[in-house]
DNA sequence: TATTGTTATACTCTATAACTATA
DNA sequence: TATAGTTATAGAGTATAACAATA
């Protein structure tokens, strides 16, 4: 018998789906970012520009790659980031069809700013949850992840 | 020391932020569903046939209330679930303004038919992370959207 | 006054297919 | 031939605000 937190309604085998249980902790979890961040920054281009801060220089097709984001979605997400001059396209040594992808101070000063916010966010997660909890939650959820990563790819 | 399992790079910090994870894993998730079901039926849709399934009779307020989705939402789910003929809406016993959704025929035929496929699904889950770590996982996550579904809350 | 369902509208996120320029 | 980036396009998914009918 599991019941929903928030109704009290008998949810059934629903509420025992890994599948299901994860689009609704992600619909939260978006809406508290939203909530955290006051707009100022999509979570899409947040999670690219905490990457471009880690791996200075990457190209576009990396960024996609590690964020499991097609090409062209990642085009969207970039122009986004150089309209608002957090980053920068810049040259990219040894292949003229690339770029590399850079913050700019503004850029890192959001990132500052931000990081703030939303690790206050992350805190609140340990606090209430417990820092073990917490720590256990986010290996399972990297297990899950390499298990299913190959389930969706295109042959 | 965190790399991406796909790309080997280093994603720092980024990488340790159950946000940001939970998301990949979402983007994933989905993908594999949509490899599984064949795109006969989209997720959002997919979850509220099961709660109906379980709760034949709710309201729309209901529905919307316990998938976390708003009430404007949850009229054009209701809206394809209909067109499609998987569902009815039906007047709802003491309140004249609200319909009471049922599945049909149809539309529990398509359930049974998913449900081997879905569960197949949750059981490949299994059978690679393990029961006793895919337990845990669904507990975390449902803690975890204890926590955090006051956050995004209006008001 | 409050709630149920609805509409109109808009914005975000994502992908596919076809293109160009380079490799 | 293959890859990097781009464009055009399309389709989900979601929410806000205003409205009519009913409570």
């Amino acid at each position: 018998m599991s019941q929903d937190t928030l109704t009290g309604l008998e949810l059934g085998e629903l509420a025992n789906m890994v599948g299901v249980e994860l689009r609704i902790c992600q619909i939260l979890a978006e809406r508290a970012f939203a909530e955290t961040s006051q707009l100022k920054v999509s979570p899409g281009l947040y999670m690219v520009l905490s990457v471009i801060q880690q791996n200075p220089g990457l190209k576009q097709t990396d960024l996609a790659r590690c964020t499991r984001l097609d090409r062209s979605t990642m085009v969207g997400i970039i122009d986004q980031g150089e309209q608002r001059q957090w980053l920068q396209r810049l040259p990219y040594a040894g292949d003229r069809r690339a770029h590399a992808i850079h913050l700019t101070k503004k850029g890192e000063a959001l990132l500052d700013d931000m990081q703030q916010s939303v690790s206050q966010l992350e805190q609140r997660i340990c606090d209430e949850l417990g820092q073990k909890k917490r720590d256990q939650l986010l290996g399972l959820i990297k297990e899950l992840q390499a298990v299913i990563a190959p389930w969706g790819d295109k042959v």
